[in-house]
RNA sequence: CGGCGUGUGGCUCAGUUUGGUAGAGCGCUACGUUCGGGACGUAGAGGCCGCAGGUUCGAAUCCUGUCACGCCGACCA
């Protein structure tokens, strides 16, 4: 049909180009502007409010398990940094560093923070003196510098928004249950918030954050296949702790280090939203996730009474606890439907003459676009059911989604085959060496995403790549 | 950091090969007609052709340098 045709003219077809798919939709959305830094980010008024539904959520759930926000300087002495041996080489090759203050060099040069375990350490081995100060469970809502040779919106920009949880517990015990259950929280908030579906797992030690012990993560599927780290957290055990000498003294008079852990989420989510719901007409936004998630239409809206009936239903729904907004523009409503779908708002309320007539109105869903003939009287009461169907079935089809595209690989040429046909995650087992890993990622580009904490059942008894025993199931795929 | 590509009104691009008065479509402004899947008419506004040098009577166009952006790799949330 030439209608359907000019409606993604704009967008170009994820099965063309899924980049540049990508990149379409980032801009017709609305959701960033680039600016003349390479790698730095407008981040407009569409994109941010999503960023502020994603933070206010995500920080509730924090607080329910007792964290704290605080913040802590954006510069980090370059002493500091170089403080844990791990942690300063894994990010030295991207750090940003100020030399000067304004024109005289400073004494130490300065970087800006890619991170800042450093700086809590620094800061906790002052605060920390007895086990009654622990344990302490801060967390900070800033941006971070990382200096990417190669940058894409939301998914790899030289500076992004995060926040990043740091704990210090008295025993590794604790540190490992906060570990975990960080993991989760960022596991729930995926699912129930962005309706994205989740792996939950543990990195190997080749993928594992720049000290830490151990690094558990949540992957995430992309529609093109591709694997999508989404949250991680990480158990540094004491390791950050004998570093920085952060010791207590415990009930029994003796001085102990503390166990640490530390947690973030990005605005990479908000790539993810894009990649895992959206669609070639644009953007579309799980209702709980959503800045507007009724866009009112009205039609022949010139016409006495129209507007009036539009803003009516708008404040109906204000009222009953939606985000809404009437496009009163003096656009076309074939304009105004299509933009609704680009910036993918979950419902759109039609609203014209014939329907103020019949007491009635047209709702559509972007999911689906079905159309739903609704009672005015009923509006409220069928927008929040049918917000929460479509935030429901939004979970669904993206689960189908990873189940369709998670394969097993028994062998080597199999796993092949598989990285190179099938665009997905691969179960495959793996003997626990790491030259079998380098040796995956060299000669297909597949690298381990996880070793997940379910559906982790042995599919047979040898590595997937040398062939000898191997007792560790590992998720691979090819990353952003 | 390597490979490729691109910089011309707000946007998408033509013009560059072969130097000669800066173009188109969209968008924008005003008025009018329209309005249930990207409406139309009329009249307007808007550009040191990324930046800096050079060659030339004359440079968007040729030369040198530089900056930025995009895509693909290596590094990473």
């Amino acid at each position: 049909m030439a209608k359907e045709k000019k409606l993604v003219e704009a967008i170009t077809s994820m099965d063309v180009d899924f980049a540049q798919w990508y990149t379409d939709v980032v801009k017709k959305a609305e959701l960033i502007d680039y600016t003349s830094v390479k790698g730095c980010m407008v981040i407009k008024p569409a994109g941010y409010a999503i960023w502020e539904l994603i933070q206010k959520q995500l920080d509730e759930r924090f607080k329910a398990t007792g964290v704290e926000n605080v913040y802590l300087p954006m510069f980090i002495p370059e002493s500091l940094l170089q403080k844990e041996k791990d942690h300063v080489e894994g990010f030295a090759p991207e750090v940003a560093w100020v030399t000067h203050g304004g024109l005289n060099p400073l004494q130490e040069r300065l970087c800006v923070r890619p991170t800042s375990e450093t700086l809590f350490c620094d800061f906790y081995k002052n605060e920390i003196q007895s086990y009654r100060d622990l344990p302490k469970v801060y967390n900070q809502w800033c941006s971070v510098v990382r200096w990417e040779k190669e940058t894409r919106p939301f998914l790899r920009s030289r500076e992004f928004l995060w926040q990043e949880g740091h704990t210090a517990h008295a025993t590794a015990e604790e540190a490992e249950e906060r570990t975990v259950q960080m993991l989760n929280v960022y596991a729930d908030f995926c699912e129930e918030v962005l309706a994205m579906p989740v792996i939950r797992g543990r990195k190997t030690d080749k993928e594992k954050f720049a000290g830490a012990e151990a690094t558990y993560t949540i992957e995430a599927l992309m529609h093109d296949g591709k694997a999508l780290q989404s949250g991680t957290s990480h158990n540094f055990g004491d390791g950050f702790a004998k570093a920085f000498g952060i010791q207590y003294t415990d009930k029994d008079n003796t001085l102990k280090y503390v166990h640490q852990t530390s947690w973030g989420m990005t605005t990479r989510l908000i790539g993810a939203i894009i990649m895992v719901h959206g669609d070639d007409s644009g953007l579309k936004l799980p209702p709980k996730a959503a800045p507007v998630q009724v866009m009112i239409i009205p039609i022949r809206q010139q016409q006495e009474g129209v507007l009036e009936k539009a803003d009516e239903l708008k404040k109906c729904l204000t009222d009953g606890g939606f985000r809404v907004k009437v496009d009163d523009s003096d656009k076309s409503p074939g304009w105004k439907f299509s933009e609704q779908e680009m910036r993918g708002i979950p419902l759109r309320v039609e609203i014209g003459p014939k329907d103020i007539e019949a007491e009635k109105c047209v709702i559509v869903r972007r999911d689906t676009r079905e159309k739903i003939e609704c009672n005015l009287g009923d509006l409220a009461q069928k927008v929040g059911e049918l917000l929460q169907q479509i935030q429901k079935d939004m979970y669904e089809t993206a689960k189908a989604h990873v189940q369709a595209h998670t394969y097993e690989a028994h062998d080597y040429e199999e796993f092949k085959k598989t990285v190179e046909e099938k665009p997905g995650f691969i179960k495959a087992m793996w003997c626990g060496d790491q030259s079998c890993e380098d040796k995956i990622k060299e000669e297909t580009s597949a690298t381990s995403r996880c070793m997940p904490f379910e559906g982790n059942e042995p599919i047979n008894n040898k590595c997937v790549c040398c062939g000898r025993p191997a007792d560790h199931l590992v998720l691979w795929g090819k990353a952003y």
